[in-house]
DNA sequence: CTCTCATATCGACAAATGTCAATGTGAAGT
DNA sequence: ACTTCACATTGACATTTGTCGATATGAGAG
């Protein structure tokens, strides 16, 4: 349960932090190995390193390696699957629309 | 520019908590004040109040004033917003597709 | 096999974040 | 006015996160 949470919410850091935001935008134009993003990027090697794995773990990027060279590129079905998580957790259920609670008028010493 | 990076990273940080995606699925049954919020989430009144700010500022949520009672409600807009920001991040723009760079094979002694 | 290169992992540290208790503030109720 | 209630803000603290330098790993190249 709370387990759920805790996974849905790791999957939007991916998009919390501005060199991955960096990153995703490199990758917008097609794969990219790592070594690539080192260069734009102003931050370490073991720092871009950090932040591949998380990409890669929220799914959104996947990597493939090829020889000693990893190369990073954004993953359709993960940023669908990102997608589809935020409007399942930002649709509005019908039925208890507008105001809060019941229609009726209640007095002002209760927020019922 | 990098400023743009930051503030669209400020959006995605309102589904990065545990405790706030608690909170919007309260929410999805409709408007709620955040005295109800509060005997649902065991936390602490301010770190509520903390929460709160977050998804406010995100625009995800919008507050209403009414008396001394603050009911809080997910904005349809600033949901859409969120949702078309992600498409914006993770769209693969076309040309540059398939496997990185040029198509032409390269030697064994560079990732170009 | 040894060396080098690309990347991952580790350890340390600083900055950001989540949490609480205490206090401030503004709106009703008495 | 005084009190109470709902919520925001502040200050302190622990946890998490981002960063780097150093080291480990794994794949060619020599």
């Amino acid at each position: 349960m709370n387990n759920k949470l805790i996974k849905n919410s790791q999957v939007f850091k991916a998009f919390c932090d501005e060199n991955r935001l960096q990153i995703l935008k490199l990758l917008q134009s097609g794969e990219k190995c790592a070594c690539v993003l080192l260069e734009k990027l102003s931050i370490g090697q073991s720092t871009l390193s950090h932040h591949m794995k998380i990409l890669v773990q929220s799914g959104v990027v996947v990597p493939r390696n090829e020889g000693k060279w990893t190369y990073y590129s954004i993953s359709e079905q993960g940023a669908q699957a990102a997608k589809d998580l935020l409007d399942k957790l930002t649709i509005v259920k019908p039925g208890k629309s507008g105001k809060s609670g019941k229609s009726g008028k209640q007095g002002k010493s209760t927020c019922k």
